[in-house]
RNA sequence: GCGCCCGUAGCUCAGUUGGAUAGAGCACGAGACUUCUAAUCUUGAGGCCGGUGGUUCGAAUCCACCCGGGCGCACCA
């Protein structure tokens, strides 16, 4: 075996090779698809310590009985020095026992490793562009963003750590009627600012009383020139320094989660580029685009509904209910007429795309995959897109359902829940949940009872670690890997949950789920929480045992490398790993 | 009406992409602090995996239909 290399890497090294060792004999035929072959521990440790599917799997393919082949498997597998036995089990497993020393080899990975155990060349370094938050910029970051935005940087965490480039984007919608209301907001508060009373924010647009420091800003910077203007004169002017001012304050609002963009993209400025009229022009050259009726809405019927005819996509080509539009009546793009030539743009410099939405836009992905679908596809080589969609977050306050509203005022921002519960609460709460199901975020709840958050479940596990070197480096004793065989069953139970790592991290980064680490991070504080409490009333149990120099420092050893696995999953999720608590 | 997501212990949720006897936390019962940090651990009880069919060696997982909850269904964003 390799010195570095992973076990997890190796075994299904081994197993692919003793596949083709059978093929060479002419046991088994050649060219069987091997990707169902899993190489993984049983879920019931008393099966042994890896288990293989892979008679099972490619049985019926070859032609073969399961246990025929399961046979001829064993015979290849117990050549593996690491293998002490392979047995058959059920209608065809393989189980493997593997010797100590082979767990143990694992520590010396993980201490080679370092920071990289866990990191991977899967991705081959093709490139991913993530793109999450991409909140209108009229307002600062509120609970409703949070969700996404923390799946999204720990995705894209995640993905680096599997051997991806990543570039992680933020789409910024300076172009819809929105942007308009912002800067007509904004010019109340300049109104106000130059000492007119202006009452009550009329309606429809934005009350925030982060609006105020913008309108001082403009009346220090223009005086009273626009306060009796047209709103032609200024409404430009405005929205540019008004959103402007606000990207700034969604920028220092995702700094208190630990996030930060690579790109920020403006709907704006790829609009005065013309890119939605070269994607339009491309997409009626291929029939893709037509001028025809839009459907009557399927659901409430509006009063003021009439017929009109629009340059439609024709996303029912690729399984979408109805055509879609990309220009408005007044001539202006749809969302979606400039959102297909963003998507376009961004695959020209990715090999892969990944959005991260709200569910509340569920209704519009089947429009955006068939729009990059048609355009990325033309080559027969479509570039892979997939949305992801994180659910809503129902926000509760005392048990009762919380209700935001932009317009109204009265949301909860993140900044102020960052502050009261700590961005690692905000953080790990959001990912220890798959995002596909809907969540609670109670306020009091998580404040109150912040003591019983997992997050600290698993920096408690991390801090005990750092405690206990800290207190064997002060009596003058280190982690040596010098002794390692001193080491019993329990601590190789240890050992072989944290050797799961490695691919657990190819695993969740293939299926985009983030969520997996903290789980993972939780079982295996568990794991080390209840090896340290058999040290409450077995003293020689403990890692640190005055007598016994070698056995300490292998238990120190052990320690160290465990202590290196909880960091560095914390690590993608963005949580810190505490020295103490 | 249509589309997407969800339904697993009393509650909050996992379940390694179809694997072996379905698992954690909270709450409830019984225990462990003169300690390398008890923000911890040990242990008990708790299940029609929403329902019914199907696919196969094998289903909580895949398919169909139903039931229940959420989100969406304008040229908004």
């Amino acid at each position: 075996m390799t010195d570095s290399k992973t076990l997890h890497a190796a075994f299904a090294g081994h197993v692919s090779a003793a596949l083709d060792a059978l093929e060479a004999a002419g046991t088994l035929p050649g060219g069987l698809n091997r990707a169902n072959v899993a190489v993984e521990p049983p879920r019931d440790p008393a099966h042994g310590d890896l288990a293989t599917n892979a008679a099972m799997v490619l049985a019926k393919p070859a032609g073969m009985n399961p246990r025929a082949l399961a046979e001829a498997l064993v015979g290849e597998l117990t050549k593996i020095p690491a293998v002490t036995s392979a047995e058959i089990a059920g209608p065809g497993f393989i189980n493997l026992r593997l010797s100590g020393g082979a767990w143990l080899e694992e520590l010396r990975a993980i201490a080679a490793l370092g920071e990289g155990y866990g990191r991977s060349s899967m991705g081959a370094g093709t490139t991913v562009n993530v793109e999450y938050v991409s909140a209108n910029p009229t307002g600062p970051m509120h609970m409703g963003h949070c969700r996404g935005a923390v799946v999204g940087d720990a995705l894209a965490a995640l993905l680096e750590a599997a051997g991806h480039k990543v570039i992680r984007e933020y789409y910024v919608n300076d172009a819809g009627a929105q942007v308009d209301v912002l800067a007509r907001s904004a010019h109340v508060r300049y109104r106000e600012a130059l000492g007119e009373a202006v009452g009550e924010i009329p309606e429809g647009l934005y009350p925030g009383d982060y609006l105020i420091p913008i309108g001082q800003e403009l009346a220090k910077e223009f005086g009273d020139t626009y306060a009796k203007a047209a709103e032609g004169e200024w409404l430009v002017l405005f929205r540019t320094r008004a959103v402007a001012a606000m990207l700034v304050m969604i920028k220092a609002d995702l700094a208190l989660l630990g996030i930060h963009h690579d790109l920020f993209s403006s709907e704006a400025e790829l609009q005065a580029a013309g890119k939605p009229a070269e994607a339009e022009a491309w997409l009626r050259a291929h029939d893709l685009v037509y001028d025809g009726h839009l459907e009557a809405p399927k659901g409430k019927m509006p009063d003021d509904w009439e017929p009109v005819e629009l340059p439609l996509f024709r996303s029912t080509n690729f399984g979408d209910d109805q055509d879609r539009p990309i220009k408005k009546s007044d001539g202006n793009w749809t969302y979606f007429g400039a959102d297909l030539a963003y998507h376009y743009q961004k695959a020209q410099s990715a090999d892969a795309l990944v959005d991260i939405w709200g569910a509340d836009h569920a209704g519009t992905v089947k429009r955006i995959k068939a729009a990059v679908a048609a355009m990325t596809g033309a080559d027969g080589n479509p570039t892979p897109f997939e949305v992801k969609l994180v659910q809503m977050v129902q926000l509760m306050k005392g048990g009762q359902p919380f209700k935001m509203s932009k317009r109204a005022g009265n949301f909860v921002t993140l900044a102020d829940v960052v502050e009261m519960v700590g961005k690692d609460v905000v953080r790990f709460t959001m990912l220890t949940r798959k995002p596909d199901a809907q969540m609670d975020f109670d306020f009091d709840k998580v404040v109150e009872a912040s003591k019983d958050n997992p997050v600290f479940y698993v920096q408690y596990a991390h801090a005990r670690i750092r405690s206990t070197l800290r207190k064997a480096a002060g009596e003058g004793m280190a982690p040596s890997g010098d002794h390692l065989d001193l080491l019993g069953e329990e601590e190789l139970a240890l050992v072989k949950l944290a050797a799961q790592f490695p691919r657990l991290v190819e695993a969740a980064a293939a299926a985009r789920e983030p969520h997996r680490v903290a789980f993972f991070l939780y079982d295996l504080a568990g794991a080390l929480h209840g090896y340290w409490n058999l040290g409450n009333d077995k003293p020689e149990k403990r890692f640190i045992v005055a007598q016994d120099g070698k056995l300490t420092g292998a238990r120190l050893y052990l320690a160290s490398q465990i202590g290196q696995v909880v960091r560095n999953g914390l690590a993608l999720l963005g949580v810190e790993a505490v020295e103490e608590m």
